[in-house]
DNA sequence: CGAGTTGTAACCAGCGTGTGACCAGGAGGC
DNA sequence: GCCTCCTGGTCACACGCTGGTTACAACTCG
């Protein structure tokens, strides 16, 4: 998977009077699978602040002549808000005005929805780079291991175990497909990038580093699980004994991920 | 921020060939105090690395056919600078298709210069202000150190390190994102301000530096830790045996920033 | 019981990192 | 203008870690 593809949607709003307009434009952010809702009237801040947009579009026309005070304490009031002015024939002093004041882009209207469109990405674009990819990839949690992907670490009752890069591949590929048997030639595959030869010990070595390192860091599970003639199973499964739950399963203590 | 004041000036480049526009141009920007200069052709983009820009203006009818490649190397190269296509008539599916490359602004000549600056002034806040989002003027705290965005200056144990620039921004990415692994090229990316080619070993350089500094200003902790194939770690931990909490976790003194 | 599979430890080559020296460019003092 | 100092950045070398191989022991299963 890209992982460029799990980007949240652009959360967007419209506070604008123009029917037409507005339908046509929510014609074309749904196709772009944007969320969006219209603005009849001039929200209070407090609402918009709520509302966590990444964009507000707006027609200053609509607001009359508190229009400018108005984008003034929005652009204040939410700094990280994405402003594009979307209005009438305007003089070039009024849409300096403008974006001095705070907003990130003035269109003229009439405007063809696509390129509305363009402009509002290449305003959310920015604010994103900065504080995307930090919070990206939710950690995988089993037992008393933590998986983060974003930091390349596990950690176990909080504290990291330092694993090596191929460690933490391995570690991160048998957990995601956890409970499942991986196949030798799966896991190398998938971890090492191509066909594993017949003889390569390779995946038994790292699997035994990482055993190790587990079992110093979280003595009382265990993680990885050998399948005779087949590979490796993740499952964090506790070696106490669970007397205060003492299921008769087969499982004795599956912990979900 | 109610202070404009200590704001380091806008440094902008034109690559254009419309001499009596950019002799208005250069006019306005002089009285604005902005740092400029003219391109009169593509120029590679090591040699845009190297002008530190804030913000470019370009106009693709002087680049030919290759300007949209061009463009989209620009953007790639430079995701933090800021850019925007001041040219002659275009469609619409063309100014599109500009926007979804990267660039911030598409303004069509004949413009006035005030609007350009204007323009130019909304898309370097933008990008000064996801900057700054992230740095959070309040002062970060680890172990003896304590980082002042505010002073661009660290202290240790009240006493000033001397930290560069460059020093001093390294060590403040590494420790806003305190506890994270930061690859190399996010770090380079973050403080250079631009893509780090294969190879570099800038930051491996100024982490020694930064190190040696921090040694010796605060001897008894270490704050940067490497990940091995990956990058760096800041966390604050104390080299003193803590024998007056005698805590039996696994960590022999981890301390949270 | 034997063949094939897996666990374990030692071992080595490659390369990623630490480190010091060195150099170019810019700011500032004279 | 010239000089000096400082900063940023490159290079070369040494070292240590990592990844991967091999050999052997232990184990599983027919």
């Amino acid at each position: 998977m890209g992982s460029t593809t799990a980007q949240p949607p652009v959360r967007l709003a419209v506070l604008d009077s123009d029917t037409g307009f507005l339908q046509v434009l929510a014609n074309r952010l749904d196709a772009a699978g944007w969320q969006h809702r219209v603005l009849a009237s001039p929200v209070p801040i407090d609402a918009l602040v709520s509302m966590r947009l990444n964009v507000l579009v707006l027609d200053l026309a609509v607001l009359g002549p508190a229009g400018w005070s108005y984008l003034e304490k929005v652009c204040e009031r939410l700094p990280s808000l994405g402003v594009i002015v979307c209005t009438g024939r305007s003089s070039v002093s009024q849409r300096v005005r403008g974006l001095r004041i705070g907003a990130d882009d003035w269109i003229t209207k009439p405007c063809h929805p696509e390129e509305l469109i363009a402009r509002a990405e290449a305003v959310a674009r920015r604010r994103r780079r900065a504080e995307a990819a930090r919070v990206e990839a939710a950690p995988v949690v089993a037992g008393e291991l933590e998986i983060r992907a974003d930091q390349f670490q596990a950690f176990a009752a909080g504290a990291s175990i330092d694993l090596t890069r191929r460690e933490f591949e391995l570690i991160q590929l048998l957990a995601h497909a956890a409970g499942q048997v991986l196949p030798r030639e799966e896991i190398y595959q998938r971890v090492w990038g191509y066909a594993m030869v017949h003889g390569d010990r390779s995946v038994d070595v790292f699997v035994r580093k990482l055993r190790q390192k587990l079992e110093r860091a979280s003595p009382r599970w265990r993680y990885i699980h050998t399948h005779f003639g087949i590979g490796y199973r993740f499952a964090a499964e506790s070696l106490d004994p669970p007397e205060v739950v003492p299921e008769p399963v087969a499982e004795p203590a599956r912990v979900l991920v």
